[in-house]
DNA sequence: ATTTAGCACTCCCAGCGAGAGAGTGCCAGT
DNA sequence: ACTGGCACTCTCTCGCTGGGAGTGCTAAAT
């Protein structure tokens, strides 16, 4: 693939950026009007024809404007990628929005999946931050009704699980509260595989929670991650690529499938690390669904400790130049927030 | 309002059933036609035009075929009401799709709102249950990081809060553990106002949690409901009437806003006991952006103990007599799972 | 008195062709 | 190397027209 000139690259850029605009085919004697270049248009259109042989830009038909490729945009996003950074006051608002929240996870997540929703015109994804070590901290056994207990386990780093046991008999909250002292003092600060190699004697029904709490702990480091939240689900039925056909609907189904929302969020951030970010553009040949869009993923947390990811998905001619900026600066916000819940304050 | 004949009765739900099918307004030729009634052309466009005089049908154009009204839909849906029941079968993998599931307030929701959609293709909601009257049952308190504790409380019925407080000063585990025993002998079955009004003595650290917990069971109560839960928002857009205009786009917009979903599900249930259920077509007026829509709704659970919302939004045009038996059956599931847990197994 | 056949009328919609407009590629001139 | 000019292509938007479906009314039939 040839370079391009430092002429070409201009060009491509500001096709691309009008075309983001006006979701509409960029004509030579449009951009020469509009843009105050040195060029005429019979110039301009040369440039063009070269930027479509390298494949950037694309016809609709044989004589229409120019409309950027997938590898246009993909070029396009590598050269905006590292300028771009989000205005000082917008930094300001939402930062100030977390401040203001109640200080708990699923109020963190909302607010993230709202901010990158409103700011980025599309749809935002934000799984809440997974442990990758669990390590066991505390437990507790309360009994309910009958022989229902509910079990609230908590994991070093401030992760909670909580459970309804349903047990043979019932036990009293007394022998529940000995069970739970007795364990709390055994297994703290283990990991997952340790807990699940370890027998203790004196009370039956301190094994049968030790299995609980065992499984309980796999299971959560199981789960790819935590609860997937979600907004803006509406804002890809405004843009007008999207108004008529059903491409739409097929992106959206999507969000109706965690298990692949899931793996795509998680899949294209396994060579990322965190504060580096992604865009899939195109789905990338590989998720048939999004051919008409691009998606701009994060991981944010601690890594090694505690990570998620977020992202935001919109159609391929999404505003990068707003949305990167603004995926990249609340993944630094929420990893900021993961630290401070680690290493206490 | 004149009443209907036997006959008009029969060509209105002939009208809507066929309209609900195919989408598109019926001709009295094809109503003489397709469903072999003894009667001519003529006279069905009689009785069609007394139905249209009495406000039960429309035409879009002055030569078209008819189209069910508000008013139309609202007569169909109460005579199909009592009649329609859920085939056995449906019933007997829907229940055993929620024994399979892992016992736990979040799965439930989520497979509730799952066959609802699926079964209805509208977009469900479904809230989960929400205690009436909040009675203190259990807290414990869990040093995390420095100053921050994770507090946990049980309600009596079995609903949970947790919460990380950040204190003043650094406490240390025991401390904390003998001021939530101390806190739990105390208070163990009171009502927030009662709760409220209590003052305690001897440590200030126990007083200090006492708001909190005071605080923190108004807020229970006040949330009109526990979290809300979706699917199925695709399902809409699939339908002919929201292909092309922004409708569907207006009506998606109420799942963006939670709050105006609340107030919908809870204002318009507020005079339905549970077990009955509701059919708001067209926005009743009063819901703009559902001027297109219609919903079922229903309440469930226990009165005056625990009680949820669940509901389907789908196209005017919906298929009624798959939704309401739906939308029924799946509220009494859900109540008898309300139910087993209140009062145990 | 109710039902039916016939008929004229209305209105939507799909298909067609013309003309405008926008854009292109290429060539020749600067 | 750039630019002006030109012929060409293709889409999009009208306006028009004919077919089709459905209606309402009236008069005849049951």
């Amino acid at each position: 693939m040839n370079h391009l000139t430092e002429r070409q690259k201009t060009l491509l850029m500001l096709i691309i950026r009008d075309f983001i605009d006006t979701a509409q085919p960029i004509g030579s004697k449009r951009l020469a009007e509009h843009y105050h270049i040195n060029l005429s248009p019979a110039t301009i259109r040369n440039e063009m024809a070269a930027l479509t042989e390298m494949g950037f830009l694309r016809q609709p038909h044989t004589s229409a404007g120019r409309v950027p490729t997938e590898e246009g945009y993909r070029y396009f996003v590598s050269e905006m990628m590292h300028s771009a950074e989000l205005p000082e006051t917008v930094q300001h608002t939402i930062s100030h929005q977390f401040f203001q929240a109640r200080p708990e996870l699923d109020q963190w997540m909302t607010l993230a999946a709202s901010v990158l929703a409103t700011q980025s015109q599309g749809v935002s994804v934000v799984t809440a931050p997974h442990a990758e070590q669990v390590k066991f901290k505390h437990v507790e056994l309360i009994s309910t009704q009958g022989r229902q207990v509910l079990m609230v386990m908590v994991m070093v780093g401030g992760e909670v699980s909580q459970q309804i046991l349903t047990l043979a008999e019932p036990v009293t909250q007394d022998r529940l509260s000995q069970a739970a002292t007795r364990l709390n003092g055994l297994l703290a600060g283990l990991t997952t595989e340790a807990i699940s190699t370890l027998t203790v004697r004196p009370d039956p029904l301190d094994q049968d929670i030790l299995l609980l709490i065992a499984q309980d702990m796999r299971r959560i480091t199981e789960q790819a991650s935590g609860e997937i939240y979600t907004d803006g689900l509406t804002n890809v039925l405004a843009e007008p690529e999207f108004s008529e056909s059903d491409d739409a609907r097929r992106a959206l189904r999507i969000f109706d499938e965690p298990a692949t929302l899931q793996s795509l969020l998680s899949r294209s951030t396994v060579n990322s690390n965190v504060g580096g970010l992604q865009v899939l553009i195109g789905g990338e040949g590989e998720w048939d669904e999004l051919r008409q869009c691009s998606m701009v993923i994060a991981r944010y947390g601690v890594p090694g400790m505690a990570t998620g990811s977020l992202g935001v998905l919109g159609p391929m001619r999404m505003s990068y130049s707003r949305t990167i900026p603004t995926v990249r600066f609340v993944a630094a916000l929420l990893s900021d927030l993961v630290n401070d819940n680690i290493s206490g304050e």
